[in-house]
DNA sequence: TATTGTTATACTCTATAACTATA
DNA sequence: TATAGTTATAGAGTATAACAATA
């Protein structure tokens, strides 16, 4: 059973935003070198890796997954289509903007994960791979959580009732 | 034993560096409210964090700490300097900017933890408290392992070897 | 000579609001 | 009227290099 070691905790790690930030930090240089040799910056790679995953997404759904605000997504759009690695799909709903990998960037996707696969399992390696899937699971089950939790009314909260406007 | 379900992943979710981004945006989103209605950016919030702990921290150590690179920081210092929120600190080697903070900063500090310790705990319960340590450790344990690992010599990545200038 | 931190600069992302087009 | 996305804009973070001061 995959239990890490139970070493105190300074306060300061404690911090689940902070020690999320930090691990994130760290983990991003690892394999940033590979995105940055093609040219690509991570929020653009985050969009290709969506895509690799499904035949077609909107801009809606990419920005949830991705973490990137609609105006950014528009730049990025602009830029992977500009460069062939993207394109439109006809939607029956106009509004919604659809886009898919062209085979150049499926091709793009799967030379970057292949590069940075022996990266990828000294990582597992070195920290046990057992204990990576144990807190994928964790991450993504807290995010859940967290997304289920009730967004509470601000009014609520004396001390945000100066940014909620009293109302 | 906290082991968290074993749900299928999608590929999309076991990418280690998103899915830490994604846990931290909704985590985030969270404690916000909190830091933003004390007019504090979150950076910001991360040096005075730090600095609660320890008496007083150089640039070089907050900088690490927080994942703040030093131009950031010395802006920071203005910010929090400037609003009485943290002082310098006389150093003998005075290269080294030391500062700490004030008891305006430390009052400041409590405030927001206290203001935001009934999300915090509503967190813990609905996670469950247990699972949030083991998830703690793993992110900490983890960027330990990742910091202990080589910096890998660019120049083995055939991919890598534009970057590295073929040197 | 190496280290610490600041300045300068360019670029990107973040965040909000206002606007357009479609449903 | 509500939704999807774009545009506009201001601000903050990211990243590098060049520089100053100190060790």
């Amino acid at each position: 059973m995959p239990t890490s070691c139970r070493k105190a905790l300074r306060k300061f790690e404690k911090s689940l935003p902070i020690a999320l930030l930090r691990t994130r930090e760290v983990t991003m240089r690892l394999f940033k070198p590979f995105i940055d040799s093609h040219d690509l910056t991570m929020p653009q790679w985050r969009v290709l890796r969506a895509l690799a995953e499904d035949e077609a997404l909107d801009a809606k759904t990419l920005a949830e997954r991705c973490v990137i605000l609609p105006p950014s997504l528009t730049r990025i759009f602009r830029g992977l289509t500009q460069r062939g690695l993207i394109e439109p799909v006809p939607c029956t709903d106009a509004r919604r903007h659809m886009v898919r990998l062209t085979p150049e960037g499926l091709a793009l996707f799967e030379e970057v994960v292949q590069e940075s696969e022996p990266t990828y399992r000294q990582l597992a390696d070195a920290f046990g791979a057992e204990r990576l899937d144990t807190l994928l699971d964790l991450l993504n089950d807290l995010r859940d959580t967290v997304q289920r939790m009730p967004d509470e009314d601000p009014a609520e909260h004396p001390a945000l009732r100066k940014v909620a406007g009293m109302r």
